[in-house]
DNA sequence: ATGAAAGCGCTAACAA
DNA sequence: TTGTTAGCGCTTTCAT
């Protein structure tokens, strides 16, 4: 049997020993040429890299990695890489990351803490930096691992750790706009998980809301941030008046407005607004009214400031970095009805 | 000013010396220990083991890949991470890989051939084997591509390199086979890009059974297989007869099917059926019937057929793999509607 | 079964 | 500016 090398494919590309010997310089010199260029001669950076483009010479970053522990990777966890709502995130952060020519590693949890823990577990000693998306790790875990690695949290705030959040206030702040300018001033909440950071932030900025401008508001939930968690909630949504309906986010709020259709309402006299501007919001019949989340914004955000802290910038202020949300009218909110002349009672609604 | 190390977090660990020295073996015996155990005796394997954990031994893959160039990662390109299609193929790939423990490095071709090969060329060199999804290289890039690497094609047959695609010839039996018996037997095809691999199977497909079962097909297109290439169809399928259409893909069925309703089509009396069963498809109103594509399995696999490549495995049938759809009858097909006592015609669809 | 030693490809002092 | 020389942490012959 002839002799091979132990590894056919990987081994067989020329190395920076191969460049040198031709180009007629030391090794290092190529490892210069490549890695900062400027600390070596015009022409010699010259001359290396044409010898190496002839040899078809590529750097190789594992080699690379293993003394300096630059691997140019970063990790971003998701909780759920199969929920639509990541999806903008996802490209933000990839195009930041590529922007600053860093390779994204993409941990999909699966809804599950263990999996999650496994994944990142494993992505660890390749990668720079973490980014955690919407992560299902308690507080604990987070700071444990920040302490490995530099991490962002994006979607709550962990204190110690670096974070990305929208602004909920302001989030429900468009909603409630919206609604009153509707005429609607009796609303209800169809809450999320009781474990999300930001059902309890929704909620929390709805009663605010409500006692500023002397609404009536009640919750129904917590249900599950899904269209059947929806529809769920519309069964409970049915033996109410209020026809104006938050809801967690848009999966929710589809489900709800089919679930309230099944029952014989009809959209938008029973109108329905939800958060984070998914895909598919646009698509449902009728179109969602959201308060869409800058989601990119949200990722490549993340992103950029999980590069800044492995190039050793420190969190500064404490606070996590917020971001301002925008409301996005579309078919399935609309003037409220009366029934009879309606008193003019717009200043429900209260100082604007 | 204190001399430190000049990576602080990622030198910090320990490594097989540290264990080595505390469990008084040799470095070696230690990596043996991780890397092949039974080749090394059970007790002091144990041992070793033991003061491993105390200390938090780790084993570095980076250091691990130098040498052997087994990375455990592969690549998973993808032309568009944000295209609810991939969902269910992604997660079957990850699963399957990671049951392997396997990592998988997700790369996004954001719909450009360029950025798709910039980001492979990135990975290249840390993984073990790519797997191209509906990729949009031409096939010599991919050929090229597989000189370097072991790939598996997914969603496309490219000669000499292994692939796994869905039966369209099948599935486009079961859309008509659903059509006829529903009494339809005009129908029109809602064409996807022309340069889809895909779509020409379809429309193949479908002109081999209109001819064996004496059916009316006529194709329309090529449209861009989204909502709006759908909404754009509509236009044209209005100045025909024929209410059966089956659509390239759930997308471009959703788009006609609201084409159709805005020109005061009703469904499911303007029936549609699509392709793929993507995320969505049952969110709409009304649900869409469609041959679903078997995801999952598509993307697990192909990383199964990935990871055997990298064993050595060789292809040896040369032809594609090729996976099995099924139907889902949603609420978007429905009885064709008769202005008179209809007669039986059933036969037009000829044998079953 | 275990140890000693030579790399894997690259980077980074330190010299020259 | 460039070359020399140690490593980075691990695997793997080759001895013992």
């Amino acid at each position: 049997m002839p002799e091979q090398p132990r590894q056919q494919r990987i081994r067989s590309s020329p190395t920076i020993y191969d460049v040198a010997r031709v180009a007629g310089v030391a090794p290092s010199t190529v490892s210069r040429a490549f890695s900062r260029p400027g600390r070596v001669n015009a022409d010699t950076a010259e001359r290396v890299r044409k010898v190496a483009a002839e040899l078809g010479y590529r750097t190789n970053p594992l080699a690379r990695a293993l003394p300096t522990g630059h691997t140019s990777m970063i990790a971003l966890a998701i909780s759920d890489i199969t929920n639509p709502y990541y999806f903008q995130i996802i490209r933000g952060a990839q195009a930041a990351a590529a922007e600053a020519d860093y390779t994204t590693l993409l941990a999909d949890a699966q809804e599950s803490d263990r999996l999650e823990r496994e994944a990142l577990e494993r992505a660890i000693p390749t990668v720079e930096g973490i980014v955690l998306l919407s992560t299902r790790m308690s507080d604990s875990a987070i700071r444990m691992m920040a302490k490995q690695r530099p991490v962002i949290v994006l979607n709550r705030a962990v204190a110690d750790v670096p974070s990305v959040v929208v602004d909920h206030a302001q989030a429900m702040r468009h909603a409630v706009d919206h609604l009153c300018e509707l005429g609607h001033h009796r609303i209800s909440y169809v809450a999320g998980p009781a474990a999300a950071w930001a059902d309890g932030m929704r909620w929390r900025s709805l009663r605010e809301l409500a006692a500023e401008r002397a609404l009536q508001v009640r919750r129904l939930g917590p249900y599950a941030p899904t269209v059947v968690g929806g529809v769920a909630a519309a069964d409970g949504l049915r033996h109410h008046r209020s026809p104006a309906v938050i809801a967690y986010n848009d999966l929710v709020a589809i489900g709800v407005m089919r679930g309230l259709v099944a029952f014989g309402a009809r959209i938008p006299d029973d109108v329905s607004v939800a958060f984070d501007n998914i895909f598919g919001a646009d698509l449902v019949t009728p179109g969602l009214t959201t308060v869409a989340a800058p989601l990119r914004a949200l990722g490549s955000m993340a992103v950029h400031n999980l590069l800044a802290l492995t190039r050793g910038a420190h969190d500064t202020t404490g606070e996590p970095v917020v971001l301002p949300t925008r409301l996005v009218v579309r078919e399935s909110t609309g003037q409220r009805r009366r029934r009879c002349p309606a008193p003019t009672d717009t200043e429900a609604c209260g100082p604007r």
